[in-house]
DNA sequence: TTGACATGTAGGTAAATGCCTACGTATGTT
DNA sequence: AACATACGTAGGCATTTACCTACATGTCAA
């Protein structure tokens, strides 16, 4: 399983994750999205492209506008890279990981 | 909540994710990780400092190794990041893309 | 068709990133 | 003490990032 680096490179940037956020309401306009942040709208555009390549988002051609809409499918990776690293943060397994520790050596 | 940036930022670079990945079969000193990589050991040595910063990993100082190991914990954040949009990719939410890779399975 | 609107592209810049080669600092060994 | 080992730090450098200000392109409206 090759972990797609481009998914965990866009969501590296703050912004980014926060448009996909936005998003999670549904879809929105290139425009709209903007607005909600303090930065210039070809900035925006820039963090669009990224999560775009990153197979993040869609873009629809709507007359002037374009609508960009959520494409979750690649978040299911992160999902999975991250399942193995799970039992480390459940229950009380911080401290038996200790014990593996010292077994290890 | 707020989403800490620097575990999603040490999370970009894949050579900072295989650490992550040789930290969950146990402990390693800084030497046994730099091994397995294609690098010199300084710059191994700055990825462990931002896993580091970002509370990924944990040094421990055992002579004159310095032994690290996996500090999960913030992991469950990016979980948590992640669960608002797990409905997307499984649900009925989801698009065209998830339905043919279910197909696939 | 002319003009306003929505949005991407071009190109510039400062800062961050990721790599490198020395070098410094402990710690262990003889 | 003298040397080797393990590893971080300093500083340099090329590339990437993330922002900006124009500008180009396409679409709708008068």
């Amino acid at each position: 399983m090759p972990v797609n680096d481009d998914v965990f490179a866009a969501l590296g940037n703050p912004a980014r994750r926060e448009v996909l956020g936005i998003l999670l309401e549904g879809p929105r306009a290139a425009g709209e999205i903007a607005e909600r942040f303090d930065m210039r709208r070809p900035s925006l555009s820039e963090h669009l492209r990224v999560l775009r390549e990153a197979g993040l988002v869609r873009e629809e051609r709507q007359g002037r506008n374009r609508v960009y809409s959520l494409e979750a499918a690649p978040l299911q990776e992160v999902s999975d890279w991250l399942s193995p690293y799970e039992h480390f943060w459940r229950g009380k397994l911080a401290n038996l990981r200790d014990l593996l520790d010292e077994e290890d050596l």
